[in-house]
Parts: C-alpha cells; sequence; structure tokens
RNA sequence: GCCGGGGUGGCGAAACGGGUAAACGCGCCCGGCUUAAAACCGGGUGUCCCUCGAGGACAUGGGGGUUCGACUCCCUCCCCCGGCACCA
C-alpha cells in the first residue's frame, strides 16, 4: 500500500479533469427539448478584490457537493464561475496596493481561479465571465439602455447617500448603519443628480412573490422590512394663506382628530414656500439649511429640533388651525414630505411636542374607542381607520393609500472602475443614449483614476467629448459608471449563453435553465443584491426577454468562518486556502470545512478540526487498501456489515437530498469505516469500501477518485449514486425499550412484527422491569417495533 | 423598541412526525506496539450517590404546564447572535 500523498493525487485528477473538461456542460440544440434533468447549481460569485479565504472555501465547497449529487443522480449540472471584477472592491484594493485596476483585477483573478482548481471544484470553465470584460459589460450597458427605453432607468436630483471618503454616491441598501458597507465612513447627505433604476414599480410584487420561493424565512424577513409596505390614507391640509392644500400620509387616519400641529422636512420645496416673504423666513431657511446637511446618523440619534413657521394649516377633520413647523425628524423621502403630527398617540410627536410647548389631546382612549372625534366616538379604533378614511374622501380631504419604505436605487458612481453609463449629453437633445451599435462604450485608460468627487472620466477629454449621436453636434459623454451590484444583478443569466455576441442571452437558453435551482451564498447580500436581481428579472421578463420572474428558486446562506471570534472576510496567515493546501491537502479541508457542524452555521476555525480530518482521509486509505485485497462481495450479500453500509446510503442520500445537511453524511460514513475495520474479513468488507468511497466522494473528489481505482474501478465522478437495497434496510430484530412509568428500565432484543400482547408480555418478563412494578396492576401504552411502557 | 434565529457533556455537535439524550469527531484517561517518541491499534469517558451493581438519583438556559412519555408542543422569564429603527 503506498503512502497517502495528498498532493500528487490531488494534481492528477486536477489535471485529468482539466483535460476532460469533465464539469462542461453544452446547452439543448436548437429546436430540442435539451435534457428533462437539468439543474443550476449556482454559488455567488466572487470579488477578485484579493484571494479567497475560508469563507469561499465553505460556500464552494458546500456548491460542489451539491453539484456532484446531483450529477451522480442523473442530473445535467449547470455550474458557473466568474468574477464581480468591476466596483469599489476591486477598485479599492488597486488603489490600496497602488496600481492598475486593471492589472490588478486580473492578477487576483488568475490567482483565485488557481486556487478553485487547487481545491478541485467542479466548475464549468468554458461559460466563465468577469464583469470587467468589454464582452460582458457591452450587454450590461446593453441591459441599461433598454431599461431606459422603458422608463425603468431615469436621471433627477435628489437627496442621496455620499460615502466622503470612497468619493461616491451609495445606494441606500449598502448604507450600513449610517455608514458605508465598503470602507465604514459616516455617509453624508447630499442634494445630487443621479441615475435610479425604478425598482419601487415592482414594490409589491417583489413583496408578493417571496412566498413563490423556497427561501430561508430570516431572508424573506429582512427584504419585507426593506420594502416596507404599509397602508394607511392621503390627508389633505389647507393652508389658506397660500391658497394651497399640502397632503400628508398617514397609517392611522383613525387619529387625525388629534393633529394638533403639522411639520414639514427641512429638505421640503414647500419650507420656501410657506416662509416666502414672511418675517420668519431667514430664521427657517438657516435651520432647514442646516439640518438637511445633518449626516443621517446624528439625524436619527438626537434630540428634536424644529423651528415654528408662524403658518397655519387646517385639520380636515374639526377645521382647527395647527401650527407649521419645520423639523428635521420628519424625512423629505417618505410619504410626502410632511406629516400631520398627533402627539397623543405617536411618540415622536409626543417627543417633540413636550419639547416645544404643544398641545396634546388624546382622541383614543384605554379601550381603544375613540373620543373627542365628533361623531366617530365610541368607536374602535380599527374600524375608524376605514370609517374616517371614507367620510374624508367623500368630502374630498382624503384617499386611502399605500406607502413603502423601498427608494428607487441609485446606480450612477462617480468613479472610475465601473462600466461607463452609455448616454450623452447634448445641449440640444438632453440625454441621448449612444446607440446599440456603437456599444460597448469602452472604459478609457486613464492615469489618475483615484476618486476626487468629481468623477475620474470627466478628466479623460479625449474620450468626454463626442458628437451628439442624434444631431452631430459637440456633445459629452456620461463620466459616471454603474454600481458593481449592476454587473450582478444579471450574471447568472450570461452563464446559460456565455459567448452569445448578438445578445446578453438567448431567451430560450436562460429559460431552459433558469430559475436557479439551488443558490449559495452569504446573508449579508440579502437586500442587496438579493433584492437588485429580483428586480432585474422581473423586469427584463416584462420587457419580453425572459419567460420567467424569480431567479433563485432555492436559497441557502452559509454560515461565517471565524477566527478568534471574528469573521473571516479576508485571508489571514496561517489559514489561507493555499497554505492550507499545502500542507494537509485539498481533500481534508473540504472535509473539515463541512464536518464542524451545519453549514448554515458559524464554524470557528481549529487546528485540532483539520488535524482530525487528515486523519479521517488517512484511516479511510488504509482501510479501503485493506478491503481491496479482498475478494469481490457477491451481490446482494446480507451480513451486519452490509447491512450497514446500505442503511447509510439511504441516510447519506436523504441528508444530502432532502435536509440539505452536510455534517452528519460524513458521520455516517464514519460509522461504516468503523464498522468495516473491525470486520475487514467479512464477505461484504469491498462492498462496504465501495459504499464509503462512493459516498465520500463529493466530499473528498480526488482521494475517493483513486481508492476508486484501487478497488478496480474507473471514473467514479461519473458513476451512479448508489441506491440501498430495501430489503436489506428491514431489520430482523429490534431493540425493544421497555419503560416503567415513562422511564427506561430494559432493553431487549426481540423479533420485528410482534404483537401488542407478544410485546406487553416481553416487557413483564424483564426481571428489571418486574423490580419496578412491585406486582401492581399496569396499563401498557405500546409503540409497535419500538417500546413498550408499563404504567402502575 | 419591533422582527427573526439560537441556548444540549470539557469542546464542535447528533437526536428529522413527542418514544433509548449525547451518534460522529475533538480533548482527556488506561492499555498495546516501540529502545523511545510520533503515527497507528484496543478500551474507557454527562454529573452525583452508595452497599461499586445486570445499582440508584439527577441531567438538554431558569420556572411552570400538557402527556403514559417532552431537547421536541404550550405559557413565562433570563441570556446570546442577527436584521430593522425618527418610514408618520
Amino acid at each position: 500500500m503506498e503512502r497517502y500523498d495528498a498532493r500528487a493525487i490531488e494534481e492528477k485528477w486536477q489535471a485529468e479533469w482539466a483535460r476532460e473538461g469533465a464539469f462542461a456542460v453544452e446547452n439543448p440544440a436548437p429546436g430540442t427539448e435539451g435534457d428533462s434533468r437539468h439543474f443550476y447549481m449556482l454559488e455567488m460569485l466572487p470579488y477578485p478584490s484579493g484571494t479567497l479565504h475560508m469563507g469561499h472555501v465553505l460556500n464552494y465547497t458546500l456548491g460542489d457537493v451539491v453539484t456532484h449529487f446531483r450529477r451522480r443522480n442523473g442530473y445535467t449540472v449547470l455550474r458557473p464561475m466568474g468574477f464581480d471584477s468591476f466596483g469599489l472592491p476591486a477598485e479599492n484594493a488597486a488603489i490600496k496596493e497602488g496600481g492598475n485596476p486593471l492589472e490588478i483585477t486580473e492578477r487576483n483573478i488568475a490567482s483565485i481561479e488557481n486556487q478553485m482548481r487547487r481545491m478541485g471544484w467542479a466548475i464549468d470553465w468554458t461559460r466563465e465571465v468577469s464583469a470587467h470584460e468589454p464582452t460582458y459589460y457591452r450587454w450590461t450597458q446593453w441591459l441599461f439602455l433598454r431599461l431606459l427605453e422603458h422608463g425603468l432607468a431615469y436621471r433627477r436630483q435628489a437627496p442621496v447617500n455620499w460615502c466622503p471618503n470612497d468619493q461616491t454616491v451609495l445606494s441606500n441598501e449598502h448604507v450600513v448603519d449610517g455608514r458605508c458597507w465598503r470602507c465604514g465612513a459616516v455617509v453624508e447627505a447630499r442634494n445630487m443628480e443621479q441615475w435610479f433604476f425604478k425598482i419601487t414599480a415592482y414594490s409589491d410584487e417583489l413583496l408578493d412573490d417571496l412566498e413563490t420561493i423556497d427561501w430561508p424565512e430570516r431572508t424573506k424577513k429582512i427584504q419585507r422590512q426593506h420594502i416596507g409596505r404599509s397602508e394607511g390614507a392621503e390627508l389633505l391640509f389647507r393652508i389658506d394663506e397660500l391658497d394651497r392644500d399640502v397632503a400628508v400620509f398617514t397609517t392611522r387616519p383613525d387619529t387625525v382628530f388629534g393633529a394638533t400641529f403639522f411639520v414639514v422636512a427641512p429638505e421640503s420645496p414647500l419650507v420656501d414656500e410657506i416662509v416666502d416673504g414672511t418675517e420668519r423666513a431667514d430664521e427657517v431657511r438657516a435651520y432647514a439649511r442646516v439640518a438637511a446637511a445633518r449626516p443621517t446618523e446624528e439625524r436619527a440619534s438626537r434630540e428634536k429640533t424644529g423651528v415654528f413657521t408662524g403658518r397655519h394649516a387646517i385639520n380636515p377633520a374639526n377645521g382647527e388651525r395647527i401650527p407649521i413647523w419645520v423639523a428635521d425628524y420628519v424625512l423629505m423621502q417618505y410619504g410626502t414630505g410632511a406629516i400631520m403630527a398627533v402627539p397623543a398617540h405617536d411618540e415622536r410627536d409626543r417627543e417633540f411636542a413636550e419639547a416645544f410647548e404643544l398641545p396634546i389631546v388624546p382622541v383614543i382612549d384605554d379601550a381603544g374607542s375613540l373620543v373627542s372625534s365628533g361623531s366617530f366616538d365610541g368607536l374602535g379604533w380599527r374600524e375608524a381607520i376605514a370609517a374616517i378614511t371614507q367620510w374624508l374622501s367623500e368630502r374630498g380631504r382624503g384617499k386611502a393609500a399605500i406607502n413603502y419604505h423601498l427608494r428607487d436605487w441609485s446606480f450612477s458612481r462617480q468613479r472610475y472602475w465601473g462600466a461607463p453609463i452609455p448616454v450623452v449629453y447634448c445641449e440640444d437633445d438632453g440625454i441621448v443614449p449612444v446607440p446599440d451599435d456603437e456599444l460597448p462604450v469602452l472604459l478609457p485608460e486613464i492615469e489618475n483614476y483615484r476618486p476626487k468627487g468629481e468623477p475620474p472620466l470627466a478628466q479623460a477629454t479625449d474620450w468626454i467629448n463626442v458628437p451628439c449621436p442624434r444631431c452631430g453636434k459637440p456633445a459629452r459623454r456620461e463620466a459616471d459608471t454603474m454600481d458593481t451590484f449592476v454587473d450582478s444583478s444579471w450574471y447568472f443569466l450570461r452563464y446559460t449563453d456565455a459567448h452569445d455576441e448578438s445578445a446578453p442571452f438567448d431567451r430560450r437558453i436562460a429559460d431552459y435553465w433558469m430559475p436557479i435551482d439551488q443558490y449559495i451564498g452569504g446573508i449579508d447580500h440579502a437586500k442587496g443584491h438579493l433584492l437588485y436581481s429580483r428586480f432585474f428579472v422581473k423586469a427584463l421578463a416584462d420587457l419580453g426577454l425572459l419567460g420567467f420572474r424569480e431567479p433563485f428558486q432555492r436559497l441557502f446562506h452559509q454560515g461565517w468562518v471565524k477566527l478568534g471570534g471574528k469573521r473571516m472576510s479576508k485571508s489571514q496567515g496561517g489559514v489561507t486556502p493555499d497554505e492550507l493546501i499545502d500542507r494537509f491537502g485539498a481533500d481534508p479541508i473540504r472535509i473539515y470545512i463541512l464536518f464542524q457542524g451545519p453549514a448554515d452555521q458559524d464554524i470557528d476555525w481549529t487546528p485540532d478540526g483539520i488535524d482530525a480530518t487528515v486523519r479521517f482521509v488517512r484511516r479511510l486509505w488504509r482501510v479501503v487498501h485493506e478491503a481491496a485485497a479482498q475478494p469481490a462481495s457477491a451481490a446482494g450479500v446480507d451480513t451486519p456489515l452490509a447491512r450497514k453500509a446500505h442503511e447509510v446510503i439511504a441516510r447519506v442520500t436523504d441528508d444530502i437530498e432532502r435536509r440539505f445537511v452536510f455534517n452528519t453524511p460524513i458521520s455516517a460514513v464514519m460509522e461504516l469505516i468503523n464498522e468495516l475495520s473491525k470486520a475487514p474479513e467479512d464477505p461484504a468488507a469491498r462492498f462496504a469500501a465501495e459504499t464509503a468511497v462512493s459516498l465520500l466522494q463529493p466530499y473528498v473528489p480526488h482521494v475517493a477518485e483513486e481508492l476508486w481505482t484501487v478497488l478496480g474501478h474507473a471514473r467514479l465522478w461519473e458513476e451512479a449514486w448508489p441506491v440501498a437495497d430495501a430489503s436489506l434496510l428491514q431489520r430482523e430484530t429490534i431493540q425493544l425499550v421497555l419503560q416503567v412509568n415513562g422511564k427506561v428500565r430494559d432493553r431487549v432484543e426481540v423479533p420485528v412484527g410482534l404483537s401488542e400482547a407478544e410485546l406487553v408480555e416481553r416487557a413483564k418478563a424483564s426481571p428489571k422491569v418486574q423490580a419496578h412494578l412491585n406486582g401492581d396492576e399496569v396499563r401498557a401504552i405500546v409503540v409497535p417495533d419500538k417500546l413498550v411502557n408499563l404504567v402502575v
């Protein structure tokens, strides 16, 4: 028996798979149905901002086990790979290193590809795409133009999140606790002209369709919360002095009789209108300016501030004149940017009223019935919502309304490393799309690409100055680039048809593979990437480009790999995948990362753990070699070892297929190996060894392949998944548990299928049971073939 | 504050429809092999008690409940992790 040499074995089989293109799959030939058993397995693609860390190893090893499992169960499995190579992560890495983003990104991609090959992951490399390649971003630009044509992309002046460190606008989804998702700098509010995708047009569908997909409940919650649908009413408050109505949104129209003041957001255009020409104008404008510029974080945590405008609005319910204030606790981006304040029943309004000594009028009593509300007194508040909405609506002073927290996705970035937005600004023609046949708008090479507030592309004068595509007069290109999340909103579609030169993808091919059967990635993308991609698919379906409306049918989030209690989000000394492969080999790492516990749970990296799996692989190696010296097992051989093997086949298959758990299958095979090593000359020894190797192949594909040849076979990666023989799963005897008053007192071996009466008889025959019965009368609870409980 | 997920040996965990709690692995202890160590092999290992047995009691964050029987279901409290948070 040769020594287990991980490096030699792994290099041998990796070379073999690469030579054959073993994991490449073909699209169905045009006009054919394709394979009815096909499966699209995808893990979120990496940012090439460095090399892979142990978190990636968990993610992709999980996907690898599923890939092998499905392949061997007769599915054609599409399992591609690519790189999210544009955007902040890659560009910031380049800046940090002080080099050219293209060179650094491509160098990182090459090292990651090498790491992936060394891990032995079964990837179809023929479909590899990277977001920064012109052959890819040409189609990102093309898709943008389609969305622009249909009004789903637009440009407007709006308050946006500005990261002062990364010098760019950020989407709402990538402001985390008031800070930038990449660098952690406190985000500022700015009013700028920016590009948006109209994701809000899909608020209801994004919410409703969550019911149709198989996702973790917590992820659905995050998306529901982020969409934040709330039902209520829009009510009109009149400002006599200005001779106009102002609408407010409220979820509690039942409390309108308690509205004792009115508040306008500092950013609201209404502020100017209200104070124009009044003696308080300067004071109010000064407050509004300062308040609007305050960082969101500070604005949320501070004590209430505000100023009285001197003007009044009329409460549509009771006709009272109530003072209009400007205060920064009211947000311009939600509802109408103005609110009716009901201090008796809203905590924020109460705080404000207390701070500024404004009247507080309760309109709902402790029993939940209305008071001081005219003819509505006595009505329950829930019924009052509908009743008051209807009453005001009949009088032309309101209507039922729905509001959402979700805002349109701002996707223009004042940065270099991204897909240029393919439009031109012309003095006469305004925003002019670049014609399709001029795509891609190539990202020019420029010397100083570092962020400086102004988009770096604005300085590329040769590039930016172009004739207007429509009238030919001098015009300027858009200098902003696209958010990296635009690239990753459709990459899974490109994989299906990666080399298409006439379209981003062929609808028939995309419809064939999609939706993705199993998607795996971090929960940190719950409301960013996972929401944007859903929006893209719905929008593209509405444009007739796709025949389905959800991209990810089934979703799984792997846990974090932690070192010293901290998430590993970059490679850390001593536990980088490369160092570990060098020291132990890829197979032990793969099995280690899945054996630690449930894959959706965080795991702590421990050196002891990896030692244990190295030991297990060596033991497997030895025990299988010993079994290989035994004669071949007869088909259907019936020994305890054979039965164990069949039981393990059933358990492993069920665990992976139905339960989607990956740690217990390893335990089950360990049990089989333990039994085999205790019965090395059992007639089923060879069968048990073959079973163990075969079941473990998705986890340790290299050593399993090698051992498969030792057992006299070839090409395990194409071998059908083993099937348990049902007749050998049937037990002839069982261990009957005997309880007295619910406590276990004895266990006896009995044949299966005894009648209840026989089982009770066996129970009563046990001396240990008798010792606890004291001859008393008993009642028996019988679970056939399992347990007898005698109750005194 | 609101919402979601958790709490099981010294440690990672298992127990899937209420039916043997702790499979599998780590660590530790004893033994074998060895000049020795490593590696490897065999055995033991929840806690406590005693009369040391084919013994008993107690054990799944605390308390209570349902049940013949609860890690599992219900109520309540405590703790940990995550998401959201002036969204009217």
